[in-house]
DNA sequence: AACTGTGAACTTCTTCACAGCC
DNA sequence: GGCTGTGAAGAAGTTCACAGTT
């Protein structure tokens, strides 16, 4: 039994597909039907033979000369990404940001649900939060292992962060987001993923001045 | 009169340059004086060859033998990032992300000051957060021009932030960082990077499940 | 002996161009 | 005619391997 096409998809393709996926509900729910590679691909702000390319690694889903099928591709895409299965992550350290993310209504939509908000501040300890209430730290490990939670964010400060990602690891969970400022060891198996805000501030401050260099006015 | 090495620094090497320059002042306060570049890597999570193609764009910065001065590459560096000047930001939509930006220390010592923070509620205006208080809209425009303003971070919610968009190009700014999850459109000259929360989490999810296929245990 | 700096191989991602289908 | 799906070309980024220097 031969496998009909390669079974992984690129990142770079995941992370548009989840772009695509937000144009097509917009779409639907402003009632188009078909939408074209073109007008897709400017909506999310790529090339349209790349979208195309990206929409391969999902099989055919359009139809030639038309377009694609804006019902049946959202589900597509859904379908792929694992957006209707529930995820439960666990969510430790709730600073402004940690706050901002318990409460942010676009995970829900995606497949994933916070069964966890912990911080080790016994001042914020006991806080509501998204219909949540805020833990202790020391109920970490029982609340991952009654939930099978295998994603964990963190968004305490860098000098907690290491520690918090040891203790996530080792009540196992599988995949970790990371926003405090620091790069995190992790054992094999688990993946981290950082997104750091201060240095996306920098990228984008030094291409930009680099750009007035290259193209004088 | 011949350019000795091209001018331009990929945005990948830009993007570690910063996390180099976190790992160097996390060493120089801890007293190091000298450091390899194996080292280095690990503490930045990268390959050692790839860093040192990364430093190799700022022209020899290292002693062979040795390793590289930690007070001379993070100066090397910080100059290179433009970290001394400092650069004026403006942050529209004050709820949980924006407070936790315009609080964030970190930006402070990357060279970026935020010299206005609005929101379009009338609730959040006049709040105060971190030294500064919240300005209505109306004020975006005179703002811009009398800081002259040159970055601005949009946290509104999706619907707001093309118009706020529209706004800050408008206004003179030149680099926009958007949390909002949309696709921005800017005109030419203007350039905008985009920081997708939840698209990060379904990546990090989605490559999660796909390794798990891929290396059965 | 140890470690940097870099050409060359390699991999990954993007863009192009066009055949295939409706 | 118009639009998808994809092989081929191109660009960007990564890793390797080693010459060069202290």
């Amino acid at each position: 039994m031969i496998q009909p096409r390669p079974r992984t998809i690129p990142e770079a393709t995941v992370a548009r597909l989840a772009v695509y996926l937000r144009v097509l509900t917009a779409l639907a729910d402003g009632g188009r039907s078909t939408v074209a590679s073109g007008e897709l691909a400017a909506a999310a702000g790529v090339n349209p033979a790349g979208l195309r390319k990206d929409l391969s690694h999902l099989g055919p889903c359009g139809v030639r000369g038309v377009g694609y099928e804006v019902a049946t591709l959202h589900d597509r895409i859904s379908r792929v990404l694992g957006v209707e299965r529930s995820r439960a992550c666990v969510l430790v350290g709730i600073g402004n940001l940690g706050t901002a993310l318990s409460d942010y209504a676009g995970f829900g939509t995606r497949g994933f649900e916070f069964v966890g908000l912990f911080d080790a501040a016994p001042a914020r300890v006991g806080r509501r939060i998204g219909g949540h209430t805020v833990r202790p730290m020391e109920e970490l490990e029982e609340v991952v292992a009654a939930t099978q939670a295998c994603i964990g964010v963190i968004t305490t400060p860098a000098e907690a962060a290491q520690a918090v990602c040891d203790r996530l690891a080792a009540a196992g969970v599988r995949s970790i987001l990371n926003f405090a400022p620091v790069t995190l060891a992790a054992p094999p198996g688990v993946d981290v993923r950082k997104v750091d805000l201060s240095v996306e501030l920098q990228v984008l401050a030094f291409m930009g001045q680099q750009r007035l260099v290259g193209e004088p006015a």
